[in-house]
DNA sequence: CCCCAGGTAGGGT
DNA sequence: ACCCTACATGGG
């Protein structure tokens, strides 16, 4: 990798990266495509313009510290997808359609507390409902950041004012009956997520550790909670098997168990630490195959 | 009218 | 431990 900062602006080369297919395979829910192709988006409360060209990623604006203690981080910069990449196809030949359709997915690493709401929404939900419910709550309870092309931009809310909010509030911005599970896990997160950093150093297990005390969170099962460790904690040794997951890996995989957990398992035992990447390929693969079709 | 969506909680065996 | 169902909401 190497990168260049001049006036505010990096550009990093990468290998094995594709933008537009990061930003738009369904793990991340504040990114807005501008007419000239290029991304603009927030996150961690900061504005940023991100546009590819070639093996270039060019991010504006941003500075070098930046670069380094978040940029890089958040779009996984530093992990090997190559031989992630050579692992699946190792272990499931299965997987190829998906792998190339995917080629140059990242897994990102978005802040837990946003993962945690964005993914509570999920359930049960469809994508441009959740875009929209995201949003709601970042235009009327989220710091106003500045101008953009199509209107204001506002951080994702804090917790300390989303735990302040109705149960109508939560429910004017489409929780439906998420209402209540989101006013409680808005609650109840500074506390629980303080507890969940100490296990941090145990180490031991700590993927488990973690999912185990997010599902006590409301709204939270074992889904969003592989989603909230892999999207949002950095834990890459995760499956979560939706609808699309589940139909995908029957389709494709002979030998493919029955149940959401055993199709978990087994993936787990599969991947392992590249489980969530091959995850991902799946469920891009899985709605490209839908959008291309209709 | 129906069924579906990045499932979960609560109740029952 | 496993099965069953209700759950808001909007689009097809």
């Amino acid at each position: 990798m190497n990168i260049m900062i001049t006036s505010g602006q990096a550009v990093i080369e990468m290998k094995h990266f594709d933008l537009a297919k990061t930003l738009e395979c369904g793990q991340c829910f504040r990114w807005h495509k501008n007419q000239d192709g290029s991304y603009t988006g927030v996150v961690q409360g900061r504005i940023v313009t991100a546009r590819q060209k070639a093996d270039q990623l060019i991010l504006n604006p941003v500075s070098l510290d930046e670069v380094e203690s978040l940029w890089i981080p958040y779009f996984d910069l530093q992990r090997d997808y190559g031989s992630m990449n050579k692992l699946v196809l190792e272990q499931a030949p299965w997987m190829k359609k998906a792998a190339d359709v995917g080629a140059g997915i990242r897994i990102l690493k978005q802040d837990p507390w946003e993962t945690t709401i964005t993914f509570i929404f999920s359930a049960n939900n469809h994508i441009p409902r959740i875009t929209a419910s995201v949003a709601c709550l970042a235009n009327r309870y989220g710091v106003n950041l500045g101008e953009g092309e199509l209107g204001p931009f506002h951080a994702f809310p804090t917790p300390e004012v989303l735990r302040q909010i109705s149960l109508a509030a939560w429910q004017q911005c489409g929780a439906g009956y998420r209402a209540a599970y989101l006013m409680k896990t808005a609650e109840q997160w500074e506390n629980h997520y303080k507890n969940m950093r100490k296990v941090s150093s145990s180490k031991k297990e700590l993927t488990t550790r973690h999912r185990r005390m997010l599902e006590m969170l409301p709204g939270v099962g074992p889904k969003v909670s592989a989603c909230i460790n892999l999207y949002g904690m950095g834990h890459h040794k995760q499956f979560p098997v939706d609808v699309w997951i589940r139909r995908r890996v029957k389709a494709l995989w002979p030998e493919a168990p029955d149940t959401d957990r055993e199709i978990e398992q087994s993936a787990l035992r599969l991947f392992g630490n590249a489980a969530g990447y091959a995850q991902q390929l799946l469920f891009y693969e899985a709605r490209f195959k839908k959008h291309s079709t209709l």
